[in-house]
RNA sequence: GGGCAGUUAGCUCAGUUGGUUAGAGCGCCUGCUUUACACGCAGGAUGUCGGGGGUUCGAAUCCCUCACUGCCCACCA
């Protein structure tokens, strides 16, 4: 194409990322687009996405970029469609992961958060965590994230502590969180409570003991929690032990002779083991609700530093993991051990953020109750009854479909958690999260109805009272009521008092999460945002905080906004290794640093590697290979675009597309429209990778290997070369932001990329006969290739064409070039074969006429390979056409279809039989 | 114990409601300065779609069954 005339633009042959993101993004916070009330157009559909906040003392990970890589796609191309897309940005406070950072550097230093105080170590989490969010929110803007910063949130600031306080009040007032004496998990070194979700089972190999307990032999892994244990309990049809039940005696055991009693009880498995067991109310929470259930008392006997209390006799104040071995010498030394199975195998349950293993024990705090009815808030949910728990009404927005989860196989998991949900525990014994909003007046009234335990409520982590020698206290005194109230009252309204004290408490980080789609929106004021852009239109997070957060999300929305918190929920998989493993901290060798990898290659070829071939609820696997193959991909679209540049000269917008002058460019309209359309429909259904493939597929193995080089022969491309790469720069840019925003920078349009408007599919037909030139250009390479012809020597090339010589007769000018003839003529008249590489397809021969280079011994083996294989289809075709049940059942195309590849097949016998006897 | 995935080319994975001779990327082999790109171009090789059974004219796709891998939930003293 001549290039003379036209004004030559400068644009390296190699894509630098690095120099040019910075730039780009800089561009689009100027233009502050990602803003809804910025956008150019005011009307539109809202389309809002709650960004899952990053912890705050995070840096980014793998998990996070392929969060980021999908949102952003969503956000890009709702965007580009006219909708108002609200992306909200911010960062979660992570109580406890948090804290446990904080106090690590402060052991670091030598001293502990307790020596700090309370005060002094929150200004210490707060200066830390201010220094990780910039980190945060600059690593978010190096993926590309479009999100809104001017409505950046912290689930720790103001207005989200309001909100917090808000929510716990009105569940409060209507019943839904109590105050309970209850078995907790305990982490020792965390010293708090954690939820059942935050407790994690390791397998591990350990001792189960035998007992001999009085009459019956009892079975433990775990010998130190046995102490105080003095009821047996036994299946009430069990005759082994019936005449037991009801019976008290004197057993001789760690501690000496304790006074046991026999109770029957249907939940014993009359089959397992001995048929009996003893329980330990305060350290289990199967028989802590049996203890309840006979009214049994409850004794703590290890204290939440993992020691043991008084209750322990001889072994008070020691730790009770590391005395096990202690106490079962001593029964050995008594003679009480009966057996011990060395290779037990058992879940131990360890802290989720720590590790440490869990101790039960039991403890007054604060719960959700999930089940207790309460009125529904609003119509909008549909729920079919007045009253609902926040279970029910949680599985029922799921169930309705008024919330869908893509890939649907996790409803099932969702209903069956949420169908088991116990009572959630809320409180924290951490100082680092929203304190609990409740004061308690500490005046003291005598008064004897007193239930529980007031066990520790001031100075949980300080050394633990017994909980017996407590309640017998507080069966003597009462304190006024717990006022709980959103903000400090100024006196107790019971009896005046003046000085009130908060609950030391905090709240568990998955609560303030939990209203994170509507608490960043301004709620519980009634404001603007929460009306345009809640519910949210997609949650988009990962299928491992389907429960942590997701369920707890659906429960807080429809109990305190009475709406769903998003239409849709769409989970992704880990981020692992090559080899599938979890990327972690431990394995550094083989985890995927993405800044690093944008760094080296660029953000979008991060984007594409995180989103190509992954399929949602899918883990997906991250190697550099992978990352590197999607650069070479971004090179190549640069590429294209400097080609085109420097074809068109000066880029201009096209708004129409140009009227088609060839068959190439009939052709390609064709495949682009087909394109759009496929984009469009694609990733309105979250069919990312679908998507990428199939623009992936058109942009280099359409446009740049065919059209382009046609392109090359033809010329006066114009406008057509600007109209496709403005839309293919369009439909790229949802997936990779920077480099098609700064090639749209060469088409001087107003508007960045980012706005401009989403492609529109027309309507063009199909164009066959492209397909044919296709395949005579590729079979003609092929042959050249085969006959092992010297590739710089151009050839000529007969095309003994059939029923296509009309086509084949215009577009040799381009076939030529494509395939690299000097000559190509489209004859009837045909060489000898004996002196022609020959090959059908399309029913269409074609001969390279090369008598002197041909090596005819590997023309004869190809001709025959190509024989057998022709022959083996027609055998395989004519036996299916020979099948009535097939000609009579198959709808009429597929037959058709079938005979029409049968007649070509069977030409192309004759023609290549003729060929080899011709060579001989 | 209950549930959910996965098993397709050497590797990583696609494969929409059953319908051309099962695809892509990477890797591999051969050849190439072809003035957009060697982060490239052209050509090539490689698969009993985990095993077995069934439904169907037709199965990677639907059903049953077995095996292995992974994950989630529960956890019995």
């Amino acid at each position: 194409m001549p290039r003379t005339g036209k004004k030559s633009v400068q644009i390296p042959p190699v894509y630098q990322p690095a120099s040019v993101e910075p730039g780009i993004t800089a561009a689009w916070e100027k233009s502050s687009f990602a803003n809804p009330d910025r956008l150019p157009a005011k009307r539109g559909k809202p389309f809002s996405i709650a960004l899952p906040p990053p912890n705050a003392t995070g840096v980014l990970h793998a998990g996070h970029a392929v969060m980021l890589a999908i949102q952003d796609i969503v956000a890009r191309f709702q965007r580009m469609r006219g909708r108002r897309v609200l992306w909200l940005p911010g960062t979660d406070h992570a109580a406890i992961a948090t804290q446990a950072v904080v106090e690590k550097l402060l052991a670091k230093e030598g001293t502990t958060r307790q020596q700090l105080g309370r005060e002094a170590f929150l200004a210490k989490v707060r200066q830390f965590v201010a220094d990780s969010q910039g980190t945060i929110r600059k690593q978010m803007r190096t993926m590309g994230a479009s999100c809104d910063w001017s409505r950046e949130r912290y689930t720790l600031d103001d207005g989200l502590s309001a909100a917090v306080n808000e929510a716990f009040v009105r569940m409060h007032r209507d019943g839904l969180i109590y105050r309970g004496y209850r078995i907790v998990n305990w982490c020792p070194r965390c010293h708090s409570t954690l939820s059942d979700d935050e407790v994690e089972y390791k397998e591990q190999r350990t001792k189960f003991y035998y007992f001999t307990y009085g009459p019956v032999v009892i079975g433990t892994a775990r010998p130190e929690t046995k102490f105080l244990d003095k009821t047996i309990v036994v299946h009430p049809e069990d005759e082994r032990y019936r005449h037991l039940v009801g019976k008290t005696m004197d057993v001789e055991w760690i501690e000496g002779k304790v006074s046991a009693n026999v109770i029957a009880d249907p939940v014993v498995d009359k089959d397992f083991g001995s048929g009996a067991m003893t329980i330990t109310p305060a350290h289990s929470f199967e028989d802590f609700e049996l203890a309840q259930k006979h009214k049994l008392p409850v004794v703590q006997i290890i204290n939440e530093d993992g020691n043991f209390t008084q209750a322990a006799g001889s072994f008070a104040g020691k730790n009770a993991r590391a005395s096990r071995d202690a106490i079962v010498a001593k029964l050995q030394a008594k003679g009480l051990v009966s057996r011990v199975d060395e290779h037990y195998v058992h879940n131990l349950s360890v802290c989720y953020r720590c590790g440490t293993p869990v101790e039960p024990l039991p403890s007054k705090q604060w719960f959700v109750n999930v089940s207790v009815k309460c009125k529904v808030l609003s119509s909008k949910l549909k729920y079919p009854q007045k009253e609902a728990s926040l279970k029910e009404l949680a599985a029922w927005v799921v169930q309705s479909g008024q919330i869908e989860i893509i890939p649907d196989r996790f409803q099932k998991t969702y209903f069956h958690w949420m169908d088991n949900l116990r009572d959630w525990c809320i409180s924290r014994q951490i100082w680092f999260g929203h304190r609990i909003p409740v004061y308690y007046c500490k005046r003291e009234f005598p008064i004897s109805n007193s239930q529980f335990s007031n066990k520790s409520q001031i100075s949980p982590s300080g050394g633990s009272p017994e909980g017996r020698q407590n309640s017998k206290i507080d069966s003597k005194l009462n304190t006024c009521p717990p006022i709980v109230s959103v903000a400090k009252p100024k006196k107790c309204p019971r009896c005046g008092n003046t000085k009130l004290e908060q609950d030391p408490d905090t709240l568990d980080t998955w609560f303030s999460s939990g209203l994170w789609t509507f608490s960043t929106l301004g709620w519980p004021a009634k404001t603007k945002d929460l009306k345009t852009y809640h519910p949210t239109s997609l949650m988009e997070t990962g299928y491992d905080i389907l429960f942590f957060w997701v369920a707890r999300m659906i429960i807080m929305s429809t109990y305190l906004v009475g709406e769903v918190p998003f239409r849709q929920v769409y989970l992704h998989g880990m981020v692992r290794d090559k080899n599938g493993q979890k990327m972690s901290k431990s394995r550094p060798e083989t985890a995927i640093d993405p800044l690093d990898m944008i760094e080296k290659y660029g953000a979008d070829a991060m984007r594409l590697s995180l989103v190509i071939g992954t399929t949602p609820g899918n883990d997906t696997r991250l190697w550099e290979e992978k990352i590197a193959s999607y650069r070479n991909f971004v090179n190549k679209l640069w590429n294209i675009a400097r080609f085109i540049s420097l074809t068109v000269g000066e880029l201009k917008p096209v708004t129409a597309p140009p009227k088609p002058k060839t068959l190439a460019d009939r052709w390609i309209l064709a495949e682009l429209n087909a394109l759009t359309k496929r984009a469009t429909d694609g990733l309105q259904r979250y069919e990312f990778s679908a998507v990428g493939e199939a623009v992936y597929e058109f942009t280099w193995s359409k446009l740049a290997d065919w059209y382009l080089e046609i392109a090359k022969v033809e010329g006066g491309k114009e406008k057509m070369l600007s109209y496709l790469l403005q839309q293919v720069l369009k439909l790229w840019h949802p997936f990779t932001p920077f480099v098609t925003e700064h090639l749209w920078e060469r088409f001087g349009a107003r508007q960045p990329l980012m706005v401009s408007p989403w492609p529109k599919a027309g309507r063009t037909k199909a164009v066959n006969d492209f397909a044919h030139l296709q395949s005579v250009v590729t079979a003609i390479r092929n042959l050249r290739s085969t006959a092992k012809v010297e590739p710089a020597k151009r050839v000529a090339v007969q095309v003994a064409a059939g029923k296509h010589s009309k086509l084949l007769k215009t577009q040799t000018a381009v076939i030529a070039a494509l395939a690299r003839c000097s000559e190509l003529t489209v004859a009837a008249k045909l060489p000898k074969p004996s002196q022609a590489a020959s090959a059908m397809v399309s029913g269409v021969t074609i001969y390279l006429p090369l008598a002197g280079m041909l090596d005819a011994g590997k023309e004869q083996e190809r001709l025959r390979r190509e024989l057998d294989e022709a022959e083996r289809y027609a055998k395989m075709l004519e036996q299916k056409l020979a099948n009535d049940a097939f000609t009579a059942r198959a709808p009429q195309q597929v037959v058709a279809a079938e005979r029409e590849k049968l007649a070509v097949q069977q030409s192309k016998v004759e023609k290549l039989k003729e060929q080899l006897a011709a060579l001989r």
